[in-house]
DNA sequence: CGGATACTTCGGCCGCCGCCGAACCGTGTG
DNA sequence: CACACGGTTCGGCGGCGGCCGAAGTATCCG
């Protein structure tokens, strides 16, 4: 009061962003990475058009979320990855208390469809998500032990699948990021993008509807077990 | 509203939690790891007693804090190092932006003695922390090429200082945390809470009175030169 | 036992914030 | 040009939540 803590005031500015229900559904659903249209969101978020517009200015001025106007299309994404990691935080602190009982079975199976595999940002997430961690892991490419990294056979294993790791900028190679349904972490950063991007470029999986959760194909099936020895039976 | 996402719903109440600036203000107070009292976060953060009696309500349900009482005492603490951490990450996601200049030689001397060494939550922080983590870089014991992990040669000279690492319990043993004064990662995990833990034990530093801050010790310079190579130049 | 201290509970006040619908603006379309 | 459509602005409403001080409870101390 007299003189305040101004990196309270900062800190407790930030999280009020993230203290509505509204806005808290929309970052969610934006952490599959796209971006949306206002009024997608209005709907998703079930709240009227004019409601949500005053969000998306606040989320915007508070630097979560980066806007494209295209036309009369006001498009907005997270702002970069660090947000993206920042949601998932928030969102994995959450999750471990809840024991979601899906209510009927659209709920049901869209809830499983997002356990078997989809993005968390912009990288796989779910049981594919693990499967792929894990054999990677298992391979010795990526190693948990004493924290969190790529092996240099690992390093060798991206180039010589051909998947290129730009490693500009300052975003970690490997990062932990835990996974809601699974509990366990899997792998983000520029490696977990930079995977997930060449899993959908290549067909490996494919986005079902316009939701975050994605489905291997044959295919890619075929590529996980040839490249990772990943078995069919750990994506069902 | 007809169905609301729960997952959402569960964000935005925890978020809601953050979305104060006096409870700001306890989190960020007690990031130095240590148990307050309520009367302590009352007159740290300027309000009556019954007010932050509260507050400490809510983040105790909220199961940010864990309380402890004795006799007509209520201690409380961050619940444990994932709560920690996710305040970090909030302060470090806030803290790029601000420039801040300190107002008169008071709040400037506390705040360079903060810049110079702290704790953050259990690990070491401030340029004591970005110099500790250089030196275990540069000799080899700790990566942070491909990820973020200690190699062997870091298990081992952990092993040979006599720092023993508890690897019960699911939390990395090598973790980056972002520095917000000098904007850089550091060593955070159960690795760097057994060094900072190390240090204060054998007297290398030193808790400047009852702040976060520390100052590192004649004794502290010689064995950080002796183990690592750190230069007391670094650390001033 | 009586007073001091630490904390909690309660009632009441105030301000903020999320919500909506209506009106408005600008862009694309027949 | 008229119209539809996406988005924004505005006024107004209602509720929640933070704040305080006063009164109440529990503990410690002399």
């Amino acid at each position: 009061m007299t003189t305040r803590d101004p990196q309270a005031t900062a800190l407790a500015r930030l999280a009020a962003l993230f203290a509505d229900e509204t806005r808290a559904a929309c970052l969610l659903a934006l952490l599959d990475g796209r971006a949306w249209t206002a009024s997608e969101l209005a709907r998703h978020a079930g709240v009227a058009a004019s409601t949500l517009s005053e969000h998306l200015g606040r989320l915007v001025a508070g630097g979560l979320l980066a806007e494209e106007r295209q036309g009369r299309h006001r498009y907005v994404r997270l702002a970069d990855a660090r947000v993206a990691q920042l949601v998932e935080d928030l969102a994995a602190q959450v999750a471990p208390g809840r024991t979601v009982r899906p209510r009927n079975l659209r709920e049901s199976s869209a809830g499983s469809a997002m356990a078997r595999g989809r993005t968390c940002y912009d990288h796989l997430a779910g049981r594919l998500g693990i499967a792929v961690t894990d054999a990677l892991t298992a391979r010795g490419l990526l190693q948990q032990e004493t924290g969190f990294a790529l092996t240099d056979a690992g390093l060798a294993w991206f180039e010589s699948a051909g998947i290129g790791l730009d490693r500009r900028g300052r975003r970690p190679l490997a990062r932990a990021c835990l996974d809601w349904t699974e509990r366990r972490p899997h792998l983000a950063g520029i490696a977990g993008a930079a995977l997930c991007r060449h899993a959908l470029d290549t067909g490996w999986c494919v986005r079902i509807g316009s939701e975050r959760a994605v489905k291997v194909t044959a295919a890619g099936e075929r590529a996980l077990f040839d490249l990772l020895g990943v078995q069919a039976t750990e994506l069902r």
